[in-house]
DNA sequence: TGCGCTGTTGCATCCTGTTGCAATCCCCTC
DNA sequence: GAGGGGATTGCAACAGGATGCAACAGCGCA
């Protein structure tokens, strides 16, 4: 009678009670045959899963959320401009190891925070990692509304919250010190990313403080976003400003280093380190390339990434746990862009 | 009497019924004020918003998702080796645009294929883009179970699915129609991707099939994994085959391409395109650094991920349309890798 | 055979919104 | 003031599975 063919593909996708029909039990014990734990006898349990097989029934976690307050989905928000293509699949990989799954939220403009977050909030998700800027007010509804959050590679000094990340004044210290070794850097320049990120300004800040220490005096600052094009740019601005190139350009992530690196070399004519020297910050594989061979900070992305999706999970399951700050040392890589290293 | 706080930061996260008791309305008028066109006054909306914003309401998607069966949420399949992070964010800015939530699935091995459709099909997404490999009965559970499905940069030639893909073949005569212009290449190597990657099989054929045309004979192949480090391998291993390096190199991708390029450069000392010529594929970013330069075909990112996003919203709102495969041309890129182009 | 204990199972209710349908309201017209 | 019609609103039945509690089965032991 009924207009729908018994096995049109648009049929409805059996659901606990079709299973539970067909094996002749209650849709409970249905539900208990998937819950790892319950108390099912082996017969049940049996029955059950060949009816499971014949119909095809999988079980549906949209559903199955509502009622747990689970939904075994974080957020991953990143922010366009600074993500590293391994950190995404590291985290991926990490949480589907747990049964979590990412839901992903990418930012192009800060001003979509809101509306991100806004979203966030719609799909009851179990936590968050953050690897971009939130406002201290957004920070705190994440306490109001009791959602875990942890800060990838970026830390908030002076609000209670978790966070990963790698130390970044102790790596500009490393680098200096690379720099500085052997006296024949006279002349300076900073390579800044954009200046609302904060880990620019820590890495900057780093850089210039160790410098003073050591009793530098000459040091220029110019500004990119992070991009390749921008530090040449960047390189280009400064050079204009000073009349000339200095001894070392201290740059605030790798691809802005890479930049600089080719436009001294294919646009200035200059040699890396012969006439001029290079760091970065970060390792992203293409500092390792022959091309390049950047003198680096390494972070340990790995470590980090666990860190996080640990800190996260822990969090998730006891919602006591207080903030924490986990901080890793990065490991210098020396290159062959820093004049007699 | 309750021990629970009346503020504690734990506390349940309101309901549309909690609103609807403030504000003195029934549930389903609450549920209709956030409803885009749904039949709600004036003045009920008002009152029912300013219950909203004093208890701090927020829709619950999940539930949502239950009753609509629409969840919002598309699954993006993408196995770890070739992902372009451009790709990635722009994906999932076009379906944010649409209202559309990215669950993120990356794939370590191939093996954990059916793993993950399990985990897809659990969590009730309206549809699926993958960047992966699946196999033929795995393309086959989409169909029944109704779920859309849009291959990205991969497609079948004998199987009815839906594909957005860059024209290999086309891409692949253009570049041999750069290095054979001139007639100073006589010896022509091939660098595929894996063995089991679609993609590279259509590249390296088309690459072959044109020189063959050409009349061209003097072709060796050798095998990467798309990586920079594999294209070094490869053209190192392939100059021990032949005995000394072939005029031209075509790598079925960029990566591999940039590190062949090196390895010429930086480990043989021979000269790029003085000696050697260079041609890749896909366009990334690192491709038009001035350390490269590369010839390689521009996939239209943009075009293709758009024509994706659309695709597979259209048979999400219309589950009768048929499968359909879109190709779209690669713009050539002359870089200067080329010898006398 | 009867009793108590442990391990299973089913019943009923709950989670949070959506929606068809019927009741109701408001305002205007006669 | 009564009647009519469209716009609003509320009621109640879902969507699909989880779970506390009570009923019950099976088994060992007296």
């Amino acid at each position: 009678m009924s207009d729908q063919a018994p096995d049109s593909p648009a049929r409805r996708k059996p659901t606990s009670y079709d299973v539970a029909r067909h094996a002749g039990v209650s849709q409970s014990a249905v539900s208990r045959c998937f819950k790892p734990g319950a108390s099912v006898s082996k017969k049940m349990r049996e029955r059950v899963m060949k009816s499971v097989r014949e119909l095809g029934y999988t079980p549906n976690a949209i559903a199955r959320g509502l009622i747990t307050r689970r939904s075994n989905m974080v957020a991953v928000i990143v922010s366009n401009l600074h993500f590293y293509p391994e950190i995404l699949s590291e985290l991926s990989a990490r949480f589907s190891e747990r049964g979590v799954h990412v839901l992903l939220f990418t930012l192009d403009h800060e001003s979509d925070v809101s509306r991100i977050l806004d979203q966030v909030w719609q799909y009851q998700v179990d936590g968050v990692i953050a690897a971009a800027h939130l406002a201290a007010e957004q920070v705190a509804q994440f306490q109001e509304r009791g959602i875990p959050l942890v800060f990838y590679n970026r830390s908030y000094r002076d609000l209670p919250v978790s966070s990963v990340c790698c130390d970044q004044v102790e790596g500009e210290h490393q680098l200096v010190n690379l720099l500085a070794g052997n006296g024949t850097h006279k002349s300076f320049a900073i390579i800044a990313g954009p200046s609302d990120s904060v880990v620019s300004m820590q890495r900057t800040q780093g850089a210039i403080d160790r410098l003073q220490e050591l009793g530098v005096d000459d040091i220029t600052e110019a500004a990119g976003d992070y991009s390749y094009s921008s530090g040449r740019r960047a390189l280009q601005q400064l050079i204009a400003e000073r009349g000339a190139a200095p001894d070392a350009v201290i740059c605030a992530n790798d691809m802005m280093a890479m930049g600089v690196m080719d436009e001294l070399r294919f646009h200035l004519e200059l040699d890396v380190p012969g006439d001029v020297s290079v760091v970065g910050f970060d390792g992203v594989r293409a500092a390792h390339w022959s091309s390049f061979d950047l003198a680096t900070i390494e972070q340990p992305v790995e470590s980090m990434t666990e860190a996080a999706v640990s800190m996260l999970m822990e969090r998730i399951d006891n919602d006591a746990l207080p903030p924490e700050k986990r901080t890793f040392s990065g490991v210098l890589r020396a290159g062959s862009t820093v004049r007699g290293a």
